[in-house]
DNA sequence: AAAAATAATGCAAACGATTGCTGCAAACGA
DNA sequence: TCGTTTGCAGCAATCGTTTGCATTATTTTT
């Protein structure tokens, strides 16, 4: 029951082919195609002697042939400008097991400081992906024309583009925003303020939109925002000084992620000597790792990220086989995550017990 | 002088190739692909015809050809096991810019919770890059066989396999506990302990050697080890327990790595209500972003990474014009910050005034 | 037992480039 | 003037697959 004629295995140079599993085993190349082809017309008998023999000789067909005859790479390539906020570390290991797992390979494009991810667009096409992934918080519109003439689909993944009708996945961020504002107020805090990311990013705006709707639909009309210009714990940091010199102070700050909010705090303890949540309450958006450190225990939205990716691994795999799907657009509600970065509730209320309106 | 035939622009379907520009421009396929090659021997104008229309077409030649062709890829697969610690986000991002800006492009593969890098290595070589680094503590020597059958190149960083002569770049570990002992004993330090990570991590092996021994040295013969078994904030954190039940207490605490050193400091502080640096010095080695914030103000010893970056791009450069680089390892000095979480020099003295041996 | 249907395999044409070799002008040297 | 060199471009083989169609072997139907 050998499938290996004697002799042959240690033949000399050259990578071994299917040409060479063809002649070894006395059968077509076809046929050694069509044993690795899930869904080819085939003896079982015959797959399976050339999938020992192929083991055997450790042969997998050359994926660049693959791509060559099928014009598909399962390849996706991912665009990332911030990989110094730890949201995008954890998202991006999530996408790439959730992507191995269905059979995709990954490219990865950093942004450099002082570059857009338009800029790095075109490098990442080359390679002729099927899908981009961009997970960054600005894009221009015409990325999708750019992505477009050269074959390959866009998804924004934690952004989403007004103007253009590419795919996007994204979390509930006015939802997040209301929740945080429902939150201080049943806490107790009157003079709410916000401090933003980059300031054209989808995120800053609808967390602020969610943020501030709800603030004035529950009676407080003046809410204070305080530029961030990016997301990062240095742009919490220098904005907290500024929102705290400014009178009277804000008892509660509701930063536009996660990272921003820990510069923040940390600006509040050394700055101004000010306590959190006693005199101050934070939260941020994102739920990273680091926020559940002891040190941090900050309060809260957590992005639903294995939804969030569960959603974009779908999206690819539908519009993947035609199946162009409908749904363009996907948008999850996240939890709001109650630490000790603010204050506690008067008493053993939940706030997910409280009416959405009172 | 418009290289463009009337009419011929917006013919339908089919992606654009060579075959295509060279029947517009009435050149044959061998002339389109030399336009592209640097060093083929073309007429000046005739090239610039040529990729100025191409430009105009947006046609790019197809990778998958020129890998099938020319056998090269010029992809370079990285497996990266631990994107929770954020020294390999910030090496990552590091090395995606380095390598795309010598040309090359990055395909990432992370590895899931329970498998390890020797699990996944089958995998980043289906795609046949010409190099895989492998940015993981713990791989087993079976892999540089694993890869040399498919024709991959491993480089290993931040790791060294002491029983096989794979290339690895790393920084000098033992030189950094050296220089993190000194820093503990100048500052006036008697009780020292050491919380390691990963058992057999070549890190964690070398950061202890290099400490101990400058323990000896120096006169302090018994050292404290405690074992964190891991890389991370939690594993810093429940060793750091451990190490202070133990009496008695070690009065500086060398982590193996910057995010150990936080999770320890952690401890120190709510658990034991211990103060930093007046009750316990912390040290940690890896110099990440966040040992700089002022809330944990760090004292480590700096990886140096942009030097290892480099040596890596050069390695892989040199490697693969074939001038097979004598130099198969690379290992690189970094140096010592001092912050706040290790107790002041006595007076105006500062480490690197000292003798080596006192 | 012959005809028809079915199952398994082989043939050969793609996919889109690279590159050694050959051919042809024009330029050069004597 | 003729032979030789040089510069440029084209021919055709090649890389390693996939897949529609033709072909053969096997089974089922009548």
């Amino acid at each position: 029951m050998d499938p290996k004629p004697a002799g042959k295995t240690d033949r000399p140079g050259k990578r071994i082919n299917a040409k060479r599993l063809a002649e070894d085993l006395d059968v077509s190349i076809s046929t050694i195609s069509r044993a690795f082809n899930k869904d080819a017309v085939i003896a079982q008998e015959t797959r399976s002697r050339i999938l020992d023999y192929a083991d055997q000789l450790g042969y997998r067909p050359n994926p660049y042939a693959q791509s060559l005859i099928t014009q598909k790479s399962r390849i996706v390539g991912i665009i990332v400008s911030h990989l110094e906020n730890p949201f995008y570390p954890e998202a991006l290991r999530g996408l790439s097991e959730a992507l191995r797992e269905a059979g995709w390979h990954l490219m990865l494009f950093t942004v450099p400081f002082g570059k857009t991810p338009d800029d790095i667009l075109p490098l990442a096409i080359s390679y002729q992906p099927e899908f981009v992934i961009v997970m960054a918080v600005t894009v221009s519109s015409r990325a999708q024309e750019v992505a477009e003439r050269a074959g390959t689909k866009l998804i924004y993944f934690n952004r989403r583009d007004p103007d253009s009708s590419t795919f996007y996945v994204i979390c509930d961020n006015a939802h997040g925003g209301g929740m945080i504002a429902d939150h201080f107020i049943d806490t107790g805090c009157r003079r709410l303020a916000y401090i933003a990311g980059f300031q054209n990013a989808s995120t800053t705006l609808d967390r602020w939109r969610g943020f501030r709707d709800r603030c004035i639909e529950r009676g407080l009309s003046d809410v204070w925002r305080e530029e961030g210009y990016s997301f990062s714990y240095e742009a919490g940091y220098s904005a907290a000084m500024r929102l705290m010199n400014r009178r009277p102070r804000p008892d509660a700050v509701f930063c536009a992620s996660d990272i921003i909010a820990l510069g923040c705090i940390e600006a509040l303890r050394t700055e101004f000597g000010l306590r959190v949540p006693e005199d101050v309450s934070v939260a941020g958006l994102d739920n990273i790792e680091m926020a559940a450190w002891p040190s941090h225990s900050l309060t809260t939205y957590s992005q639903p990220l294995d939804r969030m990716i569960e959603a974009t691994v779908r999206l690819i795999e539908e519009i993947s086989i035609g199946a162009e799907s409908e749904k363009v657009a996907w948008q999850i509600k996240g939890d709001i995550i109650v630490r000790k970065s603010t204050r506690p509730l008067p008493d053993g209320k939940d706030t997910a017990t409280l009416p959405d309106k009172p």
